[in-house]
RNA sequence: GGAGAGGUCGCAUAGUGGCCUAGUGCGCUCGCUUGGAAAGCGGGUAUGUCGAAAGGCAUCGAGGGUUCGAAUCCCUCCCUCUCCGCCA
């Protein structure tokens, strides 16, 4: 959501951020209803101001009938007040939630993705003396990937990850909290690119994997509700990520700013339900209807919300690359962005055995638009500032990183190498049919 | 899942229809006092919203209702605690 002063100082930079984001929201109508609810609103608390004093009158006696007569008055005037100020909320608030975040100066204006940016290409792409396959492909062959039986017990887009690979998964996990929980990797960071914010290590946190529609609105991640597991039942939502239930831990409190940044690293599993990408991605654990993920979430003082966002990203390159996987990063365009974004970097990493870069990291700053759903504050001395900035981010991908890995890491018989840095968590330095 | 007890200002507590414009204690803070401190005494100490301001309005877990008038009565929901059941 974005603050209503904004919106009436900045309309023409808001209804360019819907343009440009390809939304229509009717904003000079929302300007319209907030006038008309701020004169309602007056209108409702005089009538409230005269019920006050008629009570006050009213105080210790019994009342005579003059005052329960004007008093009845006075409540059926309340409540039409009352009737017209819910009505123009009732419009005012769809609208507002409608808008989206407002993009920064530096994201590419453009219809879709084909206007994103790549930033820089990092890593070289491993040379292969033989044809790669593709990650189903050998992970078929090693026995590490069964499609074929989850789909008969589950279904399509579900899969059993078995043996080696599991192991291999875990020893992300691993490796992943080992980096994010470290003082000293997160200032080392910070200080080799001159940034001046705190070297505060990332809290791990494993979160509900439900979460109440009306949080899951707060957070504007309701929307598209196909794109969502739904529980009847007990009218729960199943998260599609970490951040789903990391984001909304700290709903309606307000911080210390003393106590910012707070940055947990969360692991859960993910449920999708695809809708809307029949037939894409249809081989292997790409794209599933469950998968496992560590997310980052911070939150932070404004001023340093954008800030985090580059140590984010700085981190998540920092895994990718440590992991010897080439990579890109990419800065997501306007209209391939998502809603509540201001500012969203992508990592697309290296595929050889799909000859294409896809995407497994992305990073979503969202200023206060999130906590201003959320009302997540920050206390601050002289006042201002209210709302805290918001980042979450991908930490490590399981499912995809594992694709990654595999790909890159193949050998010409079918085994797989462990990458270096996750041998130590692991009883093998390669994947084989053993 | 069943039974019961609760949710009030940063914390603790009082408050069973008008004296609540929510009291008291603690904490915090300013001042007096002091060589300095403690104690003591006095003042201040929530958020949102409308307004240029004065000030108004709203908020006692949330939402509805009854009433001239609700922290207080009724309904629905959320959460916490205790006991029972079930369970990794």
């Amino acid at each position: 959501m974005l603050d209503i002063e904004y919106i009436r100082e900045n309309t023409e930079k808001v209804k360019e951020a819907c343009r440009n984001k390809n939304l229509a929201v009717d904003v000079d109508r929302l300007l319209v209803l907030d006038k008309q609810r701020r004169k309602f609103r007056f209108a409702l608390d005089e009538v409230a101001r005269k019920r006050n004093e008629l009570a006050r009158q009213a105080k210790g006696d019994k009342p005579d009938q003059q005052i329960i007569e004007e008093g009845k008055k006075l409540k059926e005037k309340a409540k039409s007040a009352e009737d017209k100020l819910k009505e123009a909320e009732q419009e005012y608030n769809n609208l507002m939630l409608a808008l989206p975040n407002i993009p920064t100066d530096d994201t590419p204006v453009g219809k879709d993705e084909s206007a994103n940016e790549v930033i820089r290409s990092v890593g070289d792409k491993p040379q292969f003396d033989f044809e790669p396959k593709e990650h189903w492909e050998l992970g078929q062959d090693l026995d590490v990937i069964d499609l074929e039986r989850a789909a008969k017990v589950t279904g399509a887009r579900f899969v059993y990850l078995k043996g080696q690979l599991v192991l291999m998964q875990f020893a992300l996990i691993q490796y992943v909290l080992s980096v994010l929980t470290d003082r000293a990797v997160i200032k080392e960071i910070i200080e080799k690119n001159g940034w001046s914010i705190a070297d505060t290590p990332f809290i791990p946190v494993v979160p509900p994997v439900m979460v109440r529609p009306e949080v899951m609105q707060s957070m504007d991640r309701l929307e598209p509700k196909e794109e969502r597991y739904y529980i009847p039942g007990d009218d729960l939502y199943l998260v599609g990520s970490a951040e789903h239930t990391l984001g909304p831990m700290h709903m309606e409190e307000t911080l210390r700013a003393d106590g910012l940044p707070i940055r947990y690293v969360g692991y859960s599993t993910s449920f999708r339900r695809e809708a809307g990408s029949y037939g894409k991605d249809l081989k292997g654990i790409l794209r599933v209807h469950q998968f496992d993920k560590m997310e980052m979430e911070v939150l932070s003082l404004p001023e340093n919300g954008l800030a985090e966002q580059e140590l984010i990203v700085a981190i998540q390159e920092h895994i990718v690359h440590s992991l010897g996987l080439p990579y890109q990063v990419m800065m997501v365009s306007t209209g391939d962005m998502g809603k509540p974004d201001a500012r969203q970097i992508d990592i697309n990493t290296w595929l050889p055995g799909q000859d294409k870069y896809r995407e497994t990291h992305t990073s979503d700053f969202m200023s206060d638009y999130q906590s201003r759903r959320l009302k997540i504050k920050v206390k601050r001395e002289n006042g201002s500032g209210n709302y805290v900035y918001m980042n979450d981010a991908t930490a490590i991908a399981l499912g995809r990183m594992l694709i990654a890995i595999m790909e890159n890491y193949q050998e010409a018989d079918g085994s797989i190498k462990v990458p270096k840095v996750l041998q130590k968590y692991l009883p093998f330095k390669v994947i084989d049919k053993g």
